[in-house]
Order: structure tokens, then C-alpha cells, then sequence
DNA sequence: TAAAAATACTCCATAGGTATTTTAT
DNA sequence: ATAAAATACCTATGGAGTATTTTTA
């Protein structure tokens, strides 16, 4: 399981179309169906139901959905954390 | 950040080596080693201390172990929940 | 038939292995 | 000097793009 993966899941689902998911991030539509086919084979489900307007949710992808978010948010508070650390409040005091 | 990487992070933890974790994970040593320098270099900072006996977790590798387990585990149950829903309880009842 | 997704294909970057070198005690 | 990590090198696979076909309402 890939973050992009995960990424493009969560895209696709807020957009409710591949086509503007991969819009959003910067990628081409088939990238994107790519990415959604590799995470369903490696899940061995579907994720989506396909539609001539776009894609919804299976309830396998809806059961997903908040674990999918919430490994996405730690893996941004992995990637701030340093930054937190760097954040040493500077001296109140200027040097004189 | 990939999976991999987070594996390889927690795994040398573990180990406290980085040939120890890679054969516990099924890779050669430089493979972990790659993997922890392209974490490092992702997040822009040093994760461990290198010795000649190991390596050991250096403040901000401790600041970030606890996400980096949440991920996976996080990741564990994805891949798991459909197990779950195809554990509908089997009828008590035989069929007569 | 029109709009969206999937496939085919090509190309390059990523990541693995083996062999070797470097580093640290 | 020895044990562990890093580097070099080669190869294979993954994942991206463009062009095209397929699907579905």
C-alpha cells in the first residue's frame, strides 16, 4: 500500500470522478485509474462502482475511507514534526 | 513516504541493527540502508546514530516512531477490514 | 452518443541484489 | 581488526504520460 495510492483514493472520492481527482493532483487520468485498480487488486476488493458521470463509493471503500484519511494525516504530522521541533521559540529578548 | 520505508524504520528500532532488520524483513542489508537514507532525506532530518555496534534512534527518530507504528498498524487494519466483513457469522442453523 | 474510465504502449526513475569499500570501536 | 553501514554497479519493475478503446447511462 502506497501514500499515493491512498492519496488518489481519497482524491477520487472527494471529486467523485477520476478524471478531476487526477486534475487535483497533478496527474493524468489513466494514472490515477492505475493507482485506484493497484490498490483494489492489492485489497483483492473494489473500491468504486463505475458510472458513465463518475465513480461512487462501494461499501468496502466507504469502510476504508476514515483509516485511508487518518493514515494520510499522520503520515503530514510525520512529515511536520521536524518542523515543530525547529520551532524553538526564538528569544523573546533581542540581543542588545 | 512509502510503507516500505516505515517498515524499514520501525524494523531497524526493533533490531537496533540495520542487518538484522533487513534479514527480519527479507531484504539485504544494503536495501535497508538505502531505505532509511531515502526517509531521512524525505523528511530532512537524521533518524539514527550509525556505530559500529548498531545504530540508535536519535531524538527526532524517537519523535516520530510512535506515527510511523500508527501508520502501519493503520495500514494492517486496511488491509484486514475486508477479512472482516467476510467474516458474516456462518448460519447457526444448518440447513435442514 | 457523449462523458468518463480502462487499456495499450513506451519511457524513465525507483528500488532491489551482489560485491566492495568505508567507518567506528 | 572486526563488525556494521554505506556505496557502486547492474538489472528489473513500477508508475507516469499520450493515444486510443471501451463502457455505461
Amino acid at each position: 500500500m502506497h501514500e499515493r495510492e491512498l492519496r488518489a483514493f481519497v482524491a477520487v472520492v472527494d471529486a467523485g470522478r477520476m478524471d478531476r481527482a487526477a486534475a487535483s493532483l497533478g496527474y493524468s487520468q489513466p494514472a490515477i485509474s492505475y493507482q485506484i485498480k493497484c490498490l483494489e487488486q492489492e485489497l483483492g476488493l473494489r473500491l468504486f462502482g463505475r458510472r458513465s458521470d463518475g465513480v461512487h463509493l462501494t461499501s468496502e471503500g466507504v469502510m476504508i475511507l476514515p483509516s485511508a484519511r487518518a493514515v494520510l494525516t499522520l503520515m503530514d504530522g510525520i512529515k511536520n514534526l521536524p518542523a515543530v521541533t525547529r520551532e524553538v521559540p526564538a528569544p523573546i529578548c533581542e540581543a542588545s
